[in-house]
RNA sequence: GUCCUCAUAGCUCAGCUGGAUAGAGCAUGCGCCUUCUAAGCGCACGGUCGGGGGUUCGAAUCCCUCUGAGGACGCCA
């Protein structure tokens, strides 16, 4: 909760205990923003919760309330009761000017919260396969967990982003053996790109590299060796290549996980042994199963196929297993859509291992549809028609494609209009809040803030809004992190640059009608520029001073 | 068939722990630049919150059910 939300609640709790000699928690203590003016700055339904316990009528509890908060020193210009039973509250101007100063000082580290070491959160995010580019559903669930990997160390969280990289497994071979084939096309040959294989045109590109690197030397091959070598070589480039897009993207990760590493480690096997162990494990037609639905799953899942090899499910729960012993206490994993059948199986595997489902959260990213010229685009790494997230980087701008994909929550079904998204910018919301602070800036280029104590003309409707706004700012903050909800600072975003163009419009800053309010109004605006540009920062949108 | 996620304005989406008259953007219509950036502001138009029950002072929000969309149900990854 913001400062004065703070101060809010107390108020109300000692007015409640004082009347009814009833403690009640900060966390049962709702106030809010009315939708409507009328309504005040702030409002607590405090008395209708009560009502019951109480056995007494709304109204009448808010009116004992208020009458308590009335025989202290208040902060308010008004306090009224209403509707049902609210109690609406108007604050004194200067407890909502004291934020200016607090976020001239704090500045860039204006809603930061407090540094929470524990528990300790793994946030894996993309760890798309190292197979081709990454497209635009990559990219949703990229900006959105960047995003929020930023709120979250912003909130106080200890986090760590990290990237699991499928560098082991069918997929591979498959794409070592497309790879193999296209080098040998551009070295002249009549070969075919398997028919599971990925027919993508990047695998024609790192062919081409390879050959004008090396030419035809590696043409004549054993089949077996070719084929180990095409897949060095092209994990090194897919692994390079989703680096730099992902770096291009603004997402940053801590640790970047190799499947194949598991195994080098030996700790698939230890898992594998550790759930034997435990007698979680069962052989049935020669593979070994994994007793999944003794933790709720609707079946049991085959660890070890008949033929001796892993299925996908063991290295990845030796994986998971590895990020709780490397001591992290809660496991983030942003999915794909197409993967959610796959959670109750991962919790049920975290279980066996003696450590808790809850501890697994997987937030689900919805696929991203992209509709190109009215018509659904299928996106496929395999088909070779996919549009990469380069390309769309490249038209639209990674501020852009950024903003889009974090303003709207992770869990809902989306379309993306490719034509829209890459036309002409000025049609993209993301620009509204960059002009916002463009337009402070240039404001503030001309003459700077100075230091004053006294904000007593800010008197103007928009200007208490904007201080009730900016005073926000941290809750914004704690909210969408702890609910993992990064859009919801696209919201604060927009209100905030709402906030701004509304007052630009109505009160002139550098033509104000007295020096006075002119300083305290170039105050203001600094304040908003800082609160907005950190709030761009954390959804890794930049935040120009000119445009 | 079983399970998961979703369904809000013409379109794309918000709606924070249940609150007062459900909000933005785009689209449409009308105003506002001799004044700090008009990529902006103001006003208008537009919704039985998929249908039906239930819970309660109060439901878009919670529960049940039906319908519809997408997805998952492999000894693929």
């Amino acid at each position: 909760m913001n400062a004065i939300e703070f101060k809010l609640r107390q108020i109300i709790q000692s007015a409640v205990l004082t009347a009814y000699n009833l403690e009640l928690s900060f966390d049962d203590i709702v106030i809010e923003n009315p939708k409507i003016k009328e309504h005040g700055d702030y409002s607590t339904n405090v008395a209708m919760q009560l009502a019951k316990q109480l056995k007494n009528n709304p109204r009448a509890i808010a009116s004992s309330i208020v009458t308590e908060i009335e025989k202290t020193a208040h902060p308010f210009d008004k306090l009224e009761i209403a509707g049902a039973g609210f109690i609406n509250m108007v604050v004194k101007l200067e407890v909502l000017t004291s934020i200016i100063p607090t976020i001239l000082n704090e500045d860039e580290k204006y809603g930061l919260g407090q540094t929470k070491e524990h528990p300790s959160f793994n946030i894996e995010y993309v760890s798309a396969n190292p197979t081709g580019d990454l497209h635009p559903g990559h990219a949703r669930g990229a900006a959105i967990g960047d995003a929020l990997s930023r709120i979250m160390k912003c909130a106080g969280y200890n986090v760590s982003r990290e990237y699991y990289i499928n560098d082991a497994g069918n997929q591979i071979n498959n794409m070592a053996k497309s790879l193999r084939a296209r080098y040998l096309q551009v070295c002249g040959l009549n070969e075919e790109v398997p028919e599971d294989g990925y027919h993508g045109k990047d695998l024609i590109d790192i062919a081409q590299e390879i050959y004008d690197i090396n030419k035809d030397a590696y043409k004549d091959l054993a089949y077996e060796e070719s084929v180990a070598l095409f897949k060095k070589l092209g994990l090194e480039a897919e692994i390079l290549k989703l680096k730099k897009d992902l770096e291009l993207f603004r997402c940053e990760f801590d640790v970047w996980t190799s499947e194949q590493s598991l195994y080098d480690r030996g700790l698939v096997i230890a898992a594998l042994e550790k759930l034997k162990k435990l007698g979680h494990t069962y052989d049935h037609e020669g593979a070994l199963f994994l007793k999944t639905t003794d933790y709720g799953d609707d079946k049991d899942r085959v660890l070890v196929k008949s033929d001796g090899t892993y299925t996908y499910l063991m290295p990845d729960i030796a994986y998971h297993l590895d990020k709780k012993e490397r001591g992290y206490d809660q496991l983030v994993n942003l999915w794909g859509a197409d993967h959610h059948g796959y959670i109750p199986r991962m919790k049920a595997a975290l279980e066996a291992l003696d450590y808790k489902s809850e501890d697994l959260h997987v937030d689900i990213i919805q696929m991203a549809r992209m509709i190109k010229d009215g018509e659904e685009f299928k996106l496929s790494k395999r088909t070779g028609k996919a549009v990469a997230l380069k390309d769309l980087i490249d038209e639209a701008g990674v501020d852009a494609v950024r903003y889009y994909f974090v303003s709207k929550a992770g869990d809902t079904h989306m379309d993306l209009d490719l034509d829209m998204a890459t036309s002409s910018s000025s049609e993209n919301p993301v620009y509204y809040a960059q002009y916002a602070h463009a337009r402070m800036c240039s404001i503030l280029r001309v003459e700077s803030p100075q230091e004053i104590n006294d904000y007593s003309l800010l008197t103007h409707e928009k200007e208490r809004d904007l201080m009730m706004i900016l005073a926000d700012y941290p809750q914004w903050i704690q909210n969408s992190a702890s609910l993992r909800q990064p859009h919801l600072m696209c919201l604060y975003i927009h209100k905030c640059a709402s906030g701004f163009h509304s007052f630009y419009n109505e009160c002139s800053v550098l033509k104000a009608d007295d020096e006075a309010l002119k300083l305290q109004r170039l105050a203001l605006t600094k304040a908003v520029q800082i609160t907005l540009r950190n709030a761009l920062e954390l959804i890794g949108v930049s935040a120009p001073e000119k445009m």
